[in-house]
DNA sequence: GATGAATGAGCGTTCATTCAT
DNA sequence: GATGAATGAACGCTCATTCAT
């Protein structure tokens, strides 16, 4: 039977390389090489190239899905579990290089097969952000007139943005923290002054 | 004299190609063919694919600086040119779905030639926020603690993934002014309510 | 592994085209197709075209230097050496049509890399007539005035002429042997009659 | 009607082009700026590529025709003559580098149609060697056993490989007269010590 | 006659995928 | 199951030649 373990070198393997050169500029063999398999050897746990992208998300994201959940959990307030949430990813896209640019780069691959893939467990990760908001509009903590479904994009496109300028260079020299407190500051109490 | 008839006629149908199959997945003859001119051709005007990409970009996103700028122009309040702003950009990207596309999915191709582009026509872009931003610190209605360069790629972000969520199906049924008002409310006033 | 096999049969393949059609007229299409193998297989044992050429040489040229210097090593009067030479050379290139015809041809096709490339194997080659006069001029048989290395020039050029000419059509009806004589007859003894 | 002036300067520049890139590597454009015409006006004068390369060798190769008749023309003993067309051959390829390289190269371009034009204006050069040789033999200075028609062709190849020889590097630090030295040596004493 | 922009056929090379071992 | 040699379709780009101006 196909070992498990031969499924996840690939998988780790193709992660790094889609994250170093882009899903179209990676090469099966590429891959092949980096997790120490023969190219054909692929071919017996994965359908083709594209399988294996969409593989790698299942699986990083995966990951991402249940680590965030665990912190949740033990969250009830939902200004915090907010925080958590933000905290979360920006420390999970800093730490995990290879991750952030799968999502980044790969993830806008205008693609039918990624379209539909996205409605699965990338969703998923999103769902979460929209269900704090909503428990917290519940609570009464949270503005009543936003739409859940909306802000859940907003802050995750927030996110990925800075995540994605992290990766490119030398035009973000923002630590973690203070990027942290600004996007809580700007998403909790906005950009008008008091007064204002 | 090469035609600067042709060049746009090239870099216009490029702008669709790409936005309907991505740069990698465009062909050459592709473009050539809905600019109806033959594949040679292409190549009096730019110097490789590549050149093509970045040159629609210099193209389209100098069109929206324009077009931004001189509806910024006659606004004072710097609450009212955010709101243009984020007006704007969502507009143009609902109206002009080649340029959304573009920006999605080839904005993100890691390259170090787009990275380095990126710091050239599309950072013009994104320092029209930080202006707006800044200028409305030293006004006294957007909060001093905000830093601007963070508060530019945090809303570019957000605008963004809209934009994206839009063009790729059916999760995003709202209209331009629904967002709108979503991420200017997200943005100026902050999620919590005011007894929070 | 790759097989040694298929590498001779691209080789013998190749030398065959190049010499039908010339470097720059044969086609990767036409060699794979007369080695029975696909263009891509070609990839695999050589890394582009050029060095297809550069490895036709590499072998041809190597039999060659192998094949003149067994029937040297059996004999010890340089004056017989040298007819050896010549004999084996001129009959070498009536036999093996292809050869020669790579030789004349691509040898001249002006390149850095063949110019590189001429110091090693092919230089070996010439270098055997040297040695041939240098023993002979110091077994007294052979003029110490002439030098070996311009001599060996002037021979070779004249052999290589000569195999042109049988290639090349109808103008040279001469045989083998009438030729061995003549060039044997003109380096030996010179065109001056005795008297003269 | 069409320039005699013009027609010139493309042949100049064609010259200078095919000896400097070879005949492939050559590019119309190439000849064309170098000319300084259009590349178009080129096609007015010659009817494709190869046929500039016909008319290079006409012009050329007359040239050296015209000019090495000249000098024999004065000289009646065919040992001499034979001196002469030798050293000319050399002194001209030593100082007209592209006209050098144009014959190495460019002759050896298997191709009908070159084969074809050998048969006229070069074989009008190479039949001036046979010629002296022949009044040689009637004036019983040259051996009765030479055949012209051969000894022109080792006498040429002898020739061509040495002027080859010092357009490609640094294997070949000989001058001129040390060259014609030994080349008159070798083809009219002979490499034979007298005693042998 | 002169121009040079336009053409488009053609080729070297790549690489996802297959399959005999 | 694993291998990696073999495949061949596909594509970016070049450049000799044409032709409208």
């Amino acid at each position: 039977m196909k070992s498990p373990d031969k499924h996840r070198k690939i998988i780790r393997a193709a992660t790094k390389v889609f994250a170093k050169k882009g899903f179209f500029n990676a090469r099966i063999s590429d891959i092949a090489k980096e997790a120490k398999v023969a190219d054909g050897t692929i071919y017996l746990y994965f359908n083709n190239k594209f399988d294996i992208l969409l593989s790698v998300f299942e699986q990083e994201i995966g990951k991402l899905i249940d680590q965030v959940n665990l912190l949740l959990e033990k969250e009830e307030n939902p200004k915090v579990k907010l925080e958590i949430f933000i905290t979360n990813h920006l420390e999970e896209m800093k730490k995990n290089r290879y991750l952030a640019e799968v999502i980044h780069i790969e993830l806008r691959q205008t693609s039918k097969l990624i379209r539909e893939y996205r409605k699965n467990t990338f969703n998923e990760y999103l769902a979460i952000i929209a269900a704090i908001i909503e428990q917290g509009q519940e609570a009464g903590v949270f503005q009543k007139e936003i739409k859940a479904d909306i802000a859940k994009q907003i802050i995750f496109g927030a996110l990925d943005e800075i995540s994605r300028c992290w990766h490119i260079g030398n035009d973000c020299p923002y630590t973690t923290e203070e990027v942290r407190l600004q996007i809580i500051s700007l998403f909790q109490a906005g950009l008008l002054t008091p007064s204002a």
